[in-house]
DNA sequence: TATGAATGAGTTTTCATTCAT
DNA sequence: GATGAATGAAAACTCATTCAT
C-alpha cells in the first residue's frame, strides 16, 4: 500500500518533535496565550470571550498580551492554527490503530474521533465555535472549507485503495461516498456537542462500512 | 394508524390561526422585535448581536425594547421560543409530502429538513449558535435537549408503527436506530452550515432507509 | 458705499439672534461640550486633549459626550465650527467702530483684533493649534484656506471700495496689498501667541495705513 | 563696524566645528534620536508623537533611546536645543549675503529666511509647535522668550549701528522699531505655516526698509 | 550599551440598561 | 406606550517607562 498524498490524521508535522529544541520564550508565551484562548473559547464561546481574561488565565497582563498579538482578532488566528495542528496531529498510539488496510484507515477515523471526543471534548465544542463563526468571517470560511478539503482528500485515498485493492466495492462513487461519510461523521460530532450524550459510534461506523464494503450476498455470486 | 403522542412536525399549534384573532399591538411589536433579533442572530451570530442593532432594525428606540423585554437575555428567550416553534410548525403543504405510511413520514423529515435548508437557511444558522449556546446556558441546553427529546418521541412512533404494520424490520432496535436518524440528520444540517454546499439528501436518506426496511433478498426467503 | 459681497466681520448670520428660540435641550448640551473642548484646547492643546476631562468640565459622564459626538474627532469639529463663528462674528457695539469708510474698515479690523486679544485670549491660542493642526488634517487645512480666502476677500472690498472712493492710493495693487496686510495681523497674532507681551497694535496699524493711504507730499502736487 | 554682542544669525558656536573632534558614539546615537524626534514632530505634531516612533525612526529600540533620554519630556528638551542651534545657525555661504551694513544685516535677515523656507520647511513647522507648546510649558516658554530677547537684541545693534552711521533715520526708536520688525518676521513665518504658500518676502522687506531708512523726499530739503 | 519583554495607568469607544417625560 | 437622554461598567487597545540580561 502506497503512502497517502495527504493524509488527514497527519498531514502536517507534529511540530513538538520537530521545533520543541528550538522554541523560545516568546513562543512558549505565545503558545500560553492561545492556549488561555482557546479554553476560554471552549468555556464562554466567542460570545463571552474577553482578552482580559485570556490574559489572566496566561498569567500576563493585558498589555503583555497585545506584546505578542496585535489584536484580539490576531489572538484567535492563533486560536484557530492550534485547532487546526490539533486536527491533523497523530491518533494516540494508545488506541492501537490498524493502519493496514483502507477499512482500517476508516475505523481508525472513527475511533480516533470517539477517542478525541472523550480526552479533549473541548476540541469539538472549540470547532463548533469556529463552525459558528466562520458564517461571518470568510477568512475563517476558508479554513473550514480547507479542512474539509482535506478530509476529503484522505478519504478519497483511502477509497481509492480499498476499491484497488479489492477490500471496497468495486462500484463505488469516490466522491459521493467521501461525502457521505464526512456527513456521517459531522453528524456524529455535531450531536455530541447538541446533546452531550454519547453517540453509539460502532454504530454509525457500522453504516458507513455498509456503504464501501461489498454486500455479503453478492459476493457469492 | 394512531395518531402521534407527539409529532416532531406539529408538535404545537400553529399561533396564527389560534392567536391571531387576539394579537394584540404589544404582541405584534413583541414579534418584530423577535424576528428582527433572529435575523441578526443569523447575519451576526451572538457575539455581534447588539439590542441598539435589534431596536433599529425592528424601527423602535432602543428604551422601546426595553419596555417589551426586560433584558437581552429574555429577548434571545423570545427567539429561542421562535426557533422552537419554526422547527415544529407544519411542513408546507407545496411539498405534498406524504404521511400515510411511516416511510412517508421518515422521507417526509428529510424532504421537508431540505425544503427548509433551500427556503428558510437562517434557521440552521440560528440554530447552530443557539447549541453553541447551550454549551454555557444550562436553561438553554435543557431547551436543546427538549427539542432531541420531542424529535426522539416522534421517530420512536415512526418506527414502532412502521414495524407494527410490517413495513420497517422487525428487528429493529427503536432506541438505537432512531438515534442512528437524528445522527444523520444532524450530519446533513451541521455539514450545511459547515462547508454552504447543498448536501446529497436522497443519499443520505437512502441510508436511512437501509437501515429501517427489510433487506431485499431476506424478504423472499 | 455698497454692502461688502462678503464681510470677514459678519459673513454669517448671528447665530444667537436667529436660531435661539429654537434652541433644543441637546443643542444646548452639544454647546456646553464644545465650549468644554474649546476651553480644554486653550488650555492643554490638542497634544493633552482628553474626552474624559472635556465630559467633565461640561458637567457630563463621558458617555454622554459619544451621545452627541461620535467621536472625539467629531467634537473637535465642532470646535472648529464654533472658531468658525467667533471668528466670523460682529465686533462689539461698545468698540464704536467706524465702518462708514473703507480706512474706517481697516481700522476697525485692526481694532476688533485687540479687543478680542485683551477680552478673548483663548482665541488665538485655539486658532494656533488648530493652524499647526491644520499641518497634518487635510480637512482642517481646508478650513483654514477657506478663512484666508473669506478674509482676502473682504480686504479686496475694502481695498476696492478705498481706491474707488479715492480715498486710498490709485496705483494699489489690491491682492498684493491685501496680502501684505494679512501678514502684518498674523503677525500681530502670532507675535501675542508666542510671547504673551502686548504688541504696538496702533504703529502696526500706522504701516499698513501708509501701504494704502496716498502719500502725503504726493497729494500735494 | 564692531561686533555685535550677540548675533541672531551665529549667537552660538556651531557645534560640527568645536565638538566634531570629541563626538562619541554617545552623542551620535542621540542626536540620530533628537533628529527622529524632530521630523517626527514635524510630521505628526506633538498630538501623536510617539516615542516608540522615534525609536524606530533612529532604528534603535525603545529601551535605547531611554537609555539615552531619561523621559519623553527629555528628548523633548533635546529637540528644543537642537531647534535654537539651528536658528542661531550661520546662513548659507551660497545666499552670498552682504553683511557689511546695518540694512544688508536686516536684507539677509529676511532672505536667510525665505531661503530656510524653502530647504528646510520643517523647521517652521516644529517651531509653531513649541510656541504652542510653550503656552502650557513654562520652561519651553522662557526658551521661546528667550530667543525673542536675542533677536531684540541683535535687531537692537543693526538699529543703533544704522542710526550712527547714518543709514538709518536718526529718530528711530529702538525698541518699537525692532518690535515691529520682529512682529512682521513672525507673520511671514506665520502665514507660511497657515497657508502653505509663498509670502511676498521682498515686499514685506521693503515695508520694514521704509520703516527704518530716511524718507526720501525729507532728505532733499 | 542595547534590547526583548513586560506592565500600570490610561485612552477612546461601546453597550445594556434606566428614567423622566 | 414610546422615547430622548443619560450613564456605569467594561471593552479593546496604547504608551511611556522599567528591568533583567
Amino acid at each position: 500500500m502506497s503512502e497517502p498524498v495527504a493524509n488527514f490524521e497527519d498531514v502536517e508535522h507534529t511540530p513538538q518533535r520537530l521545533e520543541r529544541a528550538r522554541t523560545t520564550h516568546g513562543d512558549e508565551r505565545r503558545r500560553s496565550l492561545v492556549l488561555a484562548a482557546y479554553d476560554l473559547i471552549a468555556e464562554k464561546g466567542f460570545e463571552d470571550l474577553r482578552t482580559r481574561d485570556v490574559a489572566m488565565r496566561a498569567g500576563v497582563n493585558i498589555a503583555t498580551l497585545h506584546y505578542y498579538f496585535a489584536s484580539k482578532e490576531d489572538l484567535i488566528d492563533g486560536v484557530v492554527d492550534y485547532l487546526l495542528d490539533l486536527f491533523s496531529s497523530e491518533a494516540s498510539r494508545d488506541l492501537q490503530l490498524d493502519f493496514s488496510t483502507p477499512l482500517g484507515h476508516l475505523q481508525a477515523m472513527f475511533r480516533n474521533t470517539v477517542y478525541r471526543m472523550r480526552t479533549m471534548p473541548k476540541m469539538f465544542v472549540v470547532l463548533g465555535e469556529l463552525v459558528m463563526r466562520s458564517q461571518r468571517h470568510p477568512e475563517l470560511e476558508g479554513a473550514m472549507r480547507r479542512m474539509d478539503e482535506q478530509w476529503m482528500h484522505y478519504l478519497g485515498w483511502i477509497l481509492t485503495e480499498g476499491v484497488a485493492q479489492g477490500q471496497f466495492r468495486a462500484d463505488l462513487d469516490l466522491e459521493t461516498t467521501a461525502k457521505k461519510i464526512i456527513v456521517v461523521v459531522k453528524g456524529v460530532t455535531f450531536s455530541y456537542v447538541w446533546s452531550r450524550q454519547e453517540v453509539d459510534f460502532e454504530g454509525m461506523l457500522q453504516i458507513v462500512e455498509r456503504l464501501v464494503l461489498p454486500e455479503p450476498g453478492q459476493g457469492e455470486l
